[in-house]
DNA sequence: CTCCTGTCCTGCCGGC
DNA sequence: TGCCGGCAGGACAGGA
């Protein structure tokens, strides 16, 4: 999926454009995603207005004046994609929901592998809320100190890399990032959790933090299918430094990039650069 | 508790 | 050329 840069990228663009508008249909094909759609989706969102775009984790949060907020969570492949231009709606492959607002916009979700959700929910109950009550500190906060780092990987034995991709301990970090901010911290993605000191945990939370606005600045990352909501692709992954790299040289040392597999997923790293 | 595996779904790529 | 296995940016349930 879009990862916390390619979802942040996506708020700023719906916020530039949508807010302000009123949702005057939503037609939805199908009955649901990863999850069923609220129940009477249409007519709670028909004739609203959207005062707010807003991202938590990899939620993106669209507030409306009745005091309730649209959540998008756009999965690995999911798309929200905005067209301004008034034109005349042509269906394409996998759009399961149809939004059109009162200026004449066309916000489409479309989503090849069904794994996003779109929920509703009262603002007053968002924390509450099964998705979110769990969920960790954000990175780009003031609330991601070392203190916090460390007292959380005390007893932690888990691999450091299936750790930073953990939505309970820091939201946002996904499989590209995790590599790609280990990669810049120097760290082994096979160390356990807790062997990180403290030094390292002040390292390592600022280079998620670097890579993390980095990819933000670039407009996040474009690999087979992620655009940002204007339609155009990112960019970052031309800033890669190892995912996706296996058998390429490090850009520090020229060591072959390694790929191994971690709780599932593919990871990347430089074995000569990362202790 | 902690940690890992399997699973949801479609599309794409590489190997044969 | 075509078929098939494996893999893909996430997150959750369930089991060891």
């Amino acid at each position: 999926m879009p990862e916390l840069p390619e979802v942040e990228t996506v708020c700023r663009g719906l916020a530039q454009t949508i807010i302000g508008d009123k949702f005057l249909s939503v037609t939805q094909k199908r009955e649901g995603l990863r999850t069923p759609f609220p129940e009477n989706m249409a007519a709670i969102l028909e004739g609203r207005k959207i005062k707010s775009v807003a991202r938590r984790a990899k939620y993106i949060l669209i507030g409306l004046d009745s005091d309730v907020s649209l959540i998008v969570h756009l999965g690995m492949s999911g798309k929200l994609v905005v067209s301004e231009d008034n034109t005349i709606y042509q269906e394409k492959k996998h759009d399961h929901v149809i939004f059109k607002t009162s200026t004449g916009k066309t916000i489409t979700y479309n989503d090849p592998r069904r794994f996003g959700l779109i929920d509703i929910v009262k603002n007053s109950d968002i924390n509450h809320h099964k998705l979110f009550s769990h969920l960790g500190v954000e990175p780009l906060s003031e609330d991601f100190t070392s203190e916090y780092f460390c007292s959380y990987i005390k007893n932690k034995n888990q691999n450091i890399k299936v750790l930073i991709m953990d939505q309970s301990f820091v939201v946002g970090v996904g499989n590209i990032y995790a590599s790609e901010s280990l990669f810049s911290s120097k760290i082994c993605p096979k160390r356990p959790a807790n062997s990180i000191n403290q030094v390292e945990a002040k390292l390592l939370i600022k280079e998620i933090r670097n890579v993390l606005n980095a990819a933000i600045e670039s407009g996040g990352s474009t690999l087979r299918d992620y655009v940002r909501s204007s339609g155009d692709a990112g960019y970052f992954q031309h800033y890669f430094n190892v995912y996706n790299k296996e058998g390429k040289p490090c850009s520090k040392c020229a060591t072959e990039i390694v790929k191994i597999k971690q709780a599932g997923r593919a990871t990347y790293y430089c074995p000569s650069c990362q202790k």
